[in-house]
DNA sequence: AAAAAACCTGACCAAATGGTCAAAATGAGC
DNA sequence: GCTCATTTTGACCATTTGGTCAGGTTTTTT
């Protein structure tokens, strides 16, 4: 007997769910939650605002589970750091996930940048809890490797910064990478081109080598 | 005889302009130009929405005018960067600008990324147009000094784009650096530590040199 | 095929929003 | 102090917005 604590779902529930959840992320994205309009949600996802709000009872209920299942595909590729690899083929392979996201869920990182920049007020706990527990475990993984002289010695924290910023920013300002370079990181060349570049001055850096 | 374009403007009007841009890049900023309401604007900037209204005559003239005045101080530090200077002193006095820029203006760069994310509507033309032929002319400096063999030969578009994402992810992550250490980029120490971290990466690279 | 449950609609509402306007208050120049 | 232009106000308006609700329609269960 299951005792489970998940809602059973119809099957047309986890289709307009799903609709819904689609649309949202869109509009979201591009417009804030103050800036989103429930009606809009609606007509994106092909239904009307009242039977929208049959499953999420409210905007901000919408936003919110927009959200939570957004977290996961952020934070994921972090987590594949493996501390017993070799820190290059592992900041590399890490770099490249991040890039992929930028790529496929361009609207996931606008999202996301997009909550922050407001001061984070729905996910701050998950900033300040699992998050940092997370950057922490990895950044102790960065120290590790400094120690070893598998790199130099350089503040881990800035260094994470530094692979988000880069990655993220090929999702997040598209629209102005599009309108200098005529491509973005949806197009497969640019892609690799990007990750080529970052990599060889991650690693390598600019300067020359003596 | 002074046959100026420019309005003449009284004392108050002055002051009165000035505030309501102050408010406006507040609020544009943190909620987009949707989520925006005039009347926190008026609010904020310490008037009726009425007066308010007697000084910019709708919410896009406001919006027009906090983005204009923002453009130039966004695109200043790029400018400076000088073909027959060296390469390292060069870049590293242009982080450094920017970065000064994410820790003294927060939300002009917030703001900037707000109206990137949502197309660049209303700045489009100035992609296009000035800030492409400006990049355009930097990266012909990059190339020129890889030619030299000052710098190595790495793509100079993806390389301004690492610039750009690092440096303002100070400001427009704000909250979430803040989370993660406890501290920012307004703070000088962090400052010099993001900047240490930053040039080391990006001149000398992660691996240790053989 | 009935009954029950799930799904969907359109009319409706109160509050909020961008904006107008006439008139009052305030300031500057004489 | 007087005059005229500038500034400020508050009442007002049409539209939009998030959300409710009673009732109808479709799907599922028995």
């Amino acid at each position: 007997m299951s005792v489970d604590e998940e809602p059973r779902r119809t099957r047309i529930q986890e289709r307009n769910r799903a609709r819904i959840l689609d649309a949202a992320l869109g509009t979201f994205a591009r417009f804030g939650y103050r800036g989103t309009r429930v009606d809009q949600i609606a007509s994106d996802a092909g239904m009307s605002k009242s039977n929208l709000l049959y499953y999420f009872g409210s905007k901000s209920e919408i936003y919110k589970a927009v959200l939570a299942g957004l977290l996961d595909r952020w934070l994921a590729p972090l987590r594949t750091l493996d501390p017993e690899g070799d820190p290059r083929r592992e900041l590399t392979a890490y770099i490249e996930q991040k890039l992929r996201f930028s790529a496929n869920e361009p609207e996931a990182s606008r999202l996301f940048a997009n909550e922050v920049m407001q001061g984070a007020p729905m996910i701050r706990d998950v900033l300040e809890g699992p998050l940092k527990a997370l950057v922490e475990e990895k950044a102790e993984v960065l120290r590790h490797w400094a120690k070893a002289g598998k790199i130099r010695d350089v503040d881990p924290y800035h260094l994470i910064f530094l692979i988000w910023a880069t990655t993220q920013h090929y999702a997040d300002f598209a629209p102005q990478i599009e309108a200098l370079t005529g491509s973005g990181i949806h197009d497969d060349r640019f892609r690799k081109g990007a990750l080529e570049t970052l990599s060889a001055l991650l690693f390598e850096g600019l300067l020359p080598r003596a």
